[in-house]
DNA sequence: ATGGAAATGAAAACCATTTTCATTTGTGAT
DNA sequence: ATCACAAATGAAAATGGTTTTCATTTCCAT
């Protein structure tokens, strides 16, 4: 039944957070796993299907994944040198959840980012 | 400075909400406007630059274009229709300037996007 | 061991988008 | 009007994430 390769699961549950295939991709081969682009994306469109994890898309067009019920944290980005910081959503979860139940929207989600330069750079 | 064709604007506008660069390309061609589809993207693109159109995207990868109000707002969507509702940013902005104060970061922007299934869903 | 179903992955196909570059169009000066 | 130069255009090629194909390998029940 379960098309998903356990490896790719564990994978995304050491990331922590969203990944890309690509980015699961790489992260298996430098964990020296070997492991065919393919059965990647296969693996996390069938835990996609099978609601386990969720799925987004990110501004360049890359589908991102991440496990369902995963505490999530956001992250401050900095445009100049990449360095992200991960951040508390503080007031994000309440802003959401009321906007979410104002529109009559359920199993709702949110995704938000901080991006400027950061003091070295 | 203006990239854009104002008659891709112009279609745009016809179209009336979310469209693609594809589907305003072939809405010109089937107006009889005789325009590149290159030059569908760029204007588009030149467009979201100046913050005359929203971007999102679809579930398939497309990119999808509309007129937007001029208040800075974020996006309510609906992961199974694609639906997407303006709502006002509220404690975001605080929450975006205090944590980029708190670990010394300047010229900030911030995304939002909350998604769920909407109640046609 | 044996046969069939499921999983795998390398390579090719797909497709929206971007880039390249040669050509056309617009504009201002003379 | 003519010339020169910048901007706009679009056909074709390149890009890159994702999906499909298909031959091969792995599993599992008999």
């Amino acid at each position: 039944m379960s098309r998903s390769n356990p490896r790719v699961l564990n994978t995304l549950e050491r990331a922590g957070g969203f990944a890309s295939a690509q980015e699961v991709y790489q992260l298996m081969q430098r964990a020296g796993e070997s492991i065919g682009l393919t059965t990647v994306y296969r693996s996390l469109q069938s835990l996609a299907d099978d609601k386990i994890v969720d799925v987004l898309r990110r501004d360049d067009g890359e589908s991102i994944y991440r496990l369902c019920g995963t505490t999530h944290h956001h992250h401050l980005v900095c445009k100049s040198c990449g360095d992200a910081i991960e951040i508390p959503g503080g007031a994000i979860e309440k802003w959401a959840k009321s906007m979410a139940e104002e529109h009559g929207f359920r199993d709702v989600g949110h995704s938000a980012e901080i991006y400027g330069l950061c003091s070295k750079c």
